[in-house]
RNA sequence: GCCGAUGUAGCUCAGUUGGCCAGAGCAGCUGAUUUGUAAUCUGCAGGUCGGGGGUUCGAAUCCCUUCAUCGGCUCCA
């Protein structure tokens, strides 16, 4: 007998060899039907494998991140089993389950191109395999043998996998007629996938290199049940009506021009209100906090970024040098900040006692995105970042380091983002070549990095080889609409520049040293802030940061009068209003006003004109009765001052 | 940049296998109406069917090319 602990504590003995799935029955054969996978001792498995030695269990159901992952790597491979079906000879590279759903990248050989037409076709093979309810089965092989197995099936990429993998550690999935290359672990069979739907196709570079060829991607995303499907397309749907790209054309908050140029943002006068706000709010907090505003041009000597390091690392993908009549001299359009920053720095003499300088710029720069990666306002040519430079010893990293997770925090919780993530990039261990600066300074820097975020009891990933060039940083990402994460946040150490440009303090020994520099940015950009805050917001700014504040809607022609004095008194209190007097019903004004997501309908009417007041709906939320104008004045001062108010 | 898809009025979309002057709703402008909490009615105007080239008696529709957009990949200082 062997004992099984299970994630409550409890204990039971079971027979040796018995299996996850032959556990879950003997606690209720309802939970059987409902579990995909289990974690044995820490490690994930089939439910199906033996256990032999004492044991912690964890059984995963569909809300386990582990339990969907089982159901649509499984899922993924239903789908190649289809496409082997109705494309013979068609090559598989990887098929693996992502945060919704799966893909896999296929090979439909010379002349075979895969749409989305043909998505239906292979969702419906999908589903007729799937009722023939096969087990998946594992079979452990050799690494000779699985070789030749695929160099049998004429599948290099799976050769290519296998080639790399250790000997001992290979196993195959067999579901049905397809056999693949696989470590699991899967459903016992395809029977719990009930709904079907693949999403779209696109390209990827095999094993992610441009060099490389180019595969299909198929996506799809499965479900236990109908109705999950249903609700999901319906999020889809949803989702879609809060893209930024459509709500910023709908309220008139920005637009591109093809004759300007793609990827180059042009703020509408909405949408520059918006973003002022913003300006006017977070400069607000900076100066509290000792930052000070410098203003830099918008192009910078050549010399400078091949000083910097990156001409030498950017230079080629970047826009390219603007030349002057003078010979031999170039500019380019800075594609960042810091290096002027750095001159800034430069241009005084600074003690130890001085030090943290913290340096903030709505510095817009400009950076040559490949065309197929610009998207909306997310990802552009030309944007302004919050950026700013902390110049400071050594000693004060960690503390600064920490005020600044402190301000990012406080910012987002005004802007309501509760559900951000932060990362911790460090270096690729394996590539250490690919960055500069010395070993000493890149361990000290990570180290105070995870060591500020752990002091700060921040919840974060650590990815190796993500770091920037010049130092290791954390990252806060916010999801869009449909899910996607966009970087706002980040915080870089680095030990670089400096050297680069021979920043240096006067310390308390009279002797020269050098400074640490943290790059931080709060916002991202504007642009890309403004994007994520449309999407989460679907365009219904809190009031204090919405263009307008309040519109009034005069009932009739016969009060239009006092209308105007309203928007004037209004105006005059800097409660920035508008006023719809088109000779349209009150209906009519009310639902074309909401949609344009003012915060407050102020209806005027006859009642209104006697009694000096107005009536105050709230977008969204109906009538909130009469008001007189100095009490909605006091009013909206007040709740704007709630919103900023933590 | 790469793979795939898309491009018709300011916006959202119709336009059967090529065939009479390319349609609708919303927005806009007219005029009527003077309205009490999410759509009043009338009339008008709006398009070189992304651009260029070709096939054809005839192209929004077929072919080539180019530009842009969308979904991904790659990249992201």
């Amino acid at each position: 007998m062997i004992k099984i602990t299970f994630p409550d504590g409890s204990q039971k003995e079971f027979k040796k060899g018995i299996s996850s799935l032959e556990i879950a029955e003997g606690i209720s054969p309802r939970l059987a039907k409902e579990v995909y996978s289990a974690t044995v001792n820490g490690e994930l498995l089939d439910l199906a494998r033996p256990v032999d030695v004492d044991a912690t269990i964890k059984l995963h159901k569909w809300d386990d991140t582990e339990g969907k992952h089982a159901f649509w790597h499984s899922s993924s491979h239903l789908m190649a089993e289809a496409l082997e079906a109705l494309y013979p000879g068609i090559k598989f590279g990887i098929g693996p389950a992502i945060e919704n759903g799966f893909y896999y990248d296929v090979d439909p050989g010379t002349s075979r191109v895969i749409t989305e037409t043909d998505l239906p076709v292979i969702e419906n093979k999908m589903k007729e395999l799937a009722a023939t309810n096969h087990a998946f089965i594992r079979e452990e092989i050799s690494k000779k043998d699985a070789i030749e197995l695929f160099t049998k099936k004429g599948d290099e990429y799976k050769t290519e996998l296998i080639s790399e993998l250790q000997d001992g550690t290979i196993t195959l999935y067999k579901s049905g007629s397809f056999t693949d290359l696989c470590r699991g672990p899967h459903l016992t069979s395809t029977e719990p996938i009930k709904a079907i739907k693949l999403t779209s196709v696109a390209g990827a570079y095999w094993r992610g290199d441009e060099k490389r060829k180019m595969m299909t991607r198929i996506y799809g995303i499965t479900f236990p049940k109908q109705k999950m499907l249903d609700d999901y397309l319906v999020f889809l749907e949803e989702a879609k009506k809060r893209d930024h790209r459509r709500i910023g054309k709908e309220l008139e908050l920005f637009t591109f021009s093809q004759k300007v140029g793609m990827g180059l943002p042009l703020w509408l006068p909405k949408g520059s209100e918006v973003r002022q706000n913003l300006i006017n709010f977070l400069t607000a907090l900076l100066k509290k906090r000792g930052y000070k505003i410098v203003t830099t041009p918008h192009i910078g000597n050549v010399d400078l970024y091949k000083l910097s390091g990156h001409f030498e690392k950017y230079g080629k993908d970047s826009f390219q040098p603007i030349s002057t009549p003078q010979e031999g001299e170039q500019f380019m359009l800075k594609p960042m900040n810091c290096p002027h920053h750095c001159e800034i720095y430069n241009a005084t003499p600074h003690s130890y006692k001085e030090l943290p300088v913290r340096m903030a710029e709505f510095g817009t720069v400009y950076r040559y995105e490949q065309s197929g990666e610009l998207h909306g306002l997310t990802r552009v040519r030309s944007f302004t970042q919050d950026d700013a430079h902390h110049f400071c010893r050594p000693d004060q990293l960690r503390d600064e380091f920490k005020n600044i997770i402190d301000l990012i925090l406080y910012v987002f919780k005004i802007m309501n983002f509760n559900d951000y993530t932060a990362q911790i990039s460090l270096r690729d261990p394996d590539n250490k070549e690919k960055y500069i600066g010395s070993e000493e300074n890149w361990e000290k820097a990570e180290r105070d990095i995870i060591e500020a975020a752990g002091e700060k009891n921040l919840v974060t990933n650590v990815v190796r080889g993500e770091a920037a060039f010049y130092g290791p940083k954390l990252d806060f990402m916010v999801k869009d609409a449909i899910g996607r994460k966009w970087q706002l946040g980040t915080i870089q150490v680095d030990y670089n520049l400096p050297e680069r440009f021979d920043l240096t303090y006067n310390g308390n020994d009279n002797q020269k040293h050098r400074p640490v520099m943290i790059h931080r940015t709060i916002f991202g950009s504007m642009e890309r802030f403004v994007a994520v805050l449309i999407e989460n917001t679907s365009g219904k700014f809190p009031l204090w940061l919405a263009p307008d504040k309040a519109v009034i809607l005069p009932i009739s022609d016969k009060f239009n009068d006092y209308a105007a004095k309203v928007l004037e008194i209004l105006n005059n209190s800097d409660i920035c209003t508008l006023i719809d007097d088109r000779s349209e019903k009150i209906g009519k004004k009310i639902r074309d006003n909401e949609l344009k997501r003012i915060p407050y309908l102020l209806i005027i009417g006859e009642k209104e004109a006697e009694s000096g007041t107005i009536s105050v709906r709230k977008q969204g939320d109906g009538d909130k009765g009469v008001m007189k104008i100095e009490e909605f004045v006091n009013f909206i001062r007040s709740e704007i001052k709630n919103e900023l108010a933590f």
